[in-house]
DNA sequence: GTGTACGAAATAATATACGATCTCATCACA
DNA sequence: TGTGATGAGATCGTATATTATTTCGTACAC
């Protein structure tokens, strides 16, 4: 009897699933790199079969793209996707977090205002990994008391999704940083003040919206100023 | 080369999917209804590795429950999973309806005019198979233009979700089919009008949750009267 | 020189086989 | 009568092997 959890090995499928996963997150595979099930199985001292089971849920999860007979590869990394994959966050982030505030203590708002603190203090010396690790803990508060298990599966897979997709090449805009401490700091005095579940879903919806615009306007703006293709990444 | 689509054979583990999904959609596989690899695999003529596949995604799906080294079964069917779909569906085919709106044609609009008329007509026979079918219909013609794919993705899971969970079972309410009529005449209402998004939005959102309110109330006046735990099914 | 046909190498897809794990009935013993 | 041990059967998990498909290099024809 499995009554010991600590002494479960994980199955083989599970090992592939999240070493995988691990890799896109991180950049180590990066958007493009084509997955081969047996080099991947090679280095995992596994075969090919659980290998393969890893890499189909993850093209259910929009983290990789996968052609029949041709293989798999990391999702690519386009302006459209990012947009795509922000709306949908902003949705159920929104929804989330609107749905979780009725539950928070007074102990989760401080240790939001806490991580806020330590995100307007990164500000200064210039870390994208900083910020995004900080920004995640902040939004971690805001919904992990949300009732609705799909919902808060939806909001992990979204992060997720942002991650792989190299979130800091798309959303490091110019002084945007900035303003998004100052709303965070506005959707924490709503929820102390109890405000209107709606106001609350739109003030935390448009949050992000507002990141995406940032970075369509900016993106609009380098188009325009030299039509040359050049990406000049962070 | 397979530029043929029309010869290209499905992949095993696509046949065993759209086999067993299309099953647990019809109530061939009602929830709790163990799905047994071998079983499956013999009766469809392939091997167990894609119908392990295929299980493992509708398990993401949550169409299917999976325990390791157990097997899988149909997911159970009990009121709160039902609340969480519909929640979710709520959210998401809200969105889907206001950002679709500005996409559609007049006659789009005439379409669904015509297929609600329908719906008010079904409501002499009694027929719940006849009206989700109607009102699939209905909605699909509301969120067929949104913009944003993996929204539209989670619109159809959330349907998929619906029927599997056997949703007549559920959303069945004396009264409620009138008034979900009336609804979607008012929703046609906004976008000819071409109103507000939010107010399209939260319309759309409504309307599904009010279905939703109407079982729950049912069910807490059902659970009230009469004590004993009879589950009297349709 | 350009395009097409062919074939070898790489890779994916799936069948088969076997070992691992769970379930459940049975039985011993208190 | 109840509780725990035991083993057989069922089923899952995955390694291995085979087949199918694609890709790409090379040679040949025009």
């Amino acid at each position: 009897m499995a009554l010991n959890a600590t002494l479960a090995a994980p199955s083989k499928s599970r090992l592939a699933y999240d070493f995988i996963k691990a890799r896109i997150e991180d950049s180590r595979y990066s958007p493009g790199y084509r997955l081969v099930l047996g080099a991947i199985a090679g280095e995992l001292g596994v075969s090919v079969v659980p290998v393969r089971e890893a890499i189909r849920l993850l093209e259910a999860e929009g983290l990789v793209q996968f052609e029949r007979n041709v293989g798999a590869q990391v999702a690519m990394a386009d302006p459209r996707e990012y947009e795509v994959t922000m709306q949908t966050l902003s949705l159920v982030e929104g929804w989330a977090t609107a749905a979780s505030a009725p539950f928070m203590t007074a102990d989760d708002v401080a240790r939001a205002r806490a991580t806020n603190d330590q995100l307007a203090e990164s500000l200064h010396h210039f870390d994208p990994v900083a910020f995004t690790r900080l920004n995640l803990d902040f939004h971690s508060v805001l919904f992990e008391h949300c009732p609705n298990p799909h919902i808060l599966d939806l909001v992990d897979r979204g992060w997720a999704r942002l991650r792989a997709l190299r979130e800091s090449t798309f959303s490091f805009v110019p002084g945007r940083a900035k303003e998004s401490v100052a709303e965070h700091a506005h959707i924490l005095d709503l929820i102390e003040g109890s405000a209107d579940p709606v106001e609350l879903e739109f003030a935390a919806r448009n949050h992000r919206l507002a990141t995406l615009d940032a970075f369509l306007a900016h993106e609009r703006a380098r188009l325009h100023h030299s039509d040359q293709p050049t990406q000049e990444s962070a």
